[in-house]
DNA sequence: TGAGTGACTTGAG
DNA sequence: ACTCAAGCCACTC
């Protein structure tokens, strides 16, 4: 029989290709998707990133915005926290967005 | 069942 | 550089 797609599948590869992202790189929602066999489900991996559980050890600060923003605002906390990951691992972040040569791509 | 929404992307104007 | 619209997947009411 055909067996279903099993929503829970696709989270497990997203969560793997995020925990593949290079220290010091950055990759987009649309990249992260594509890599995890899920093409145009950008949105879907920010669904699954939000649902993250706590001390998930999976670096999601490098997964932003293709146009190499952050997916927060930047007046919001979680903007902050992730613009700290980002500075730690060496990433500039240059008027609220990032050098695309950051990019994995 | 259908409209609304969201840590998105792309193209057109 | 900006806004708008359509497409995308899953969830909620």
């Amino acid at each position: 029989m055909i067996t279903d797609p099993v929503p829970e599948d696709s989270q497990q590869r997203i969560w793997q290709v995020v925990a593949a992202i290079p220290r010091g790189k950055v990759a987009s929602y649309g990249q992260v998707a594509e890599l995890a066999g899920l093409p145009r489900a950008a949105r879907l991996v920010g669904r699954i990133l939000k649902n993250l559980p706590a001390g998930s050890k999976l670096p999601w600060h490098r997964v932003i915005r293709s146009n190499g923003k952050l997916a927060f605002a930047t007046d919001s906390e979680q903007y902050h926290c992730q613009l700290d990951q980002l500075q730690a691992e060496g990433i500039a972040v240059i008027n609220a967005r990032v050098n695309p040569v950051y990019f994995l791509w």
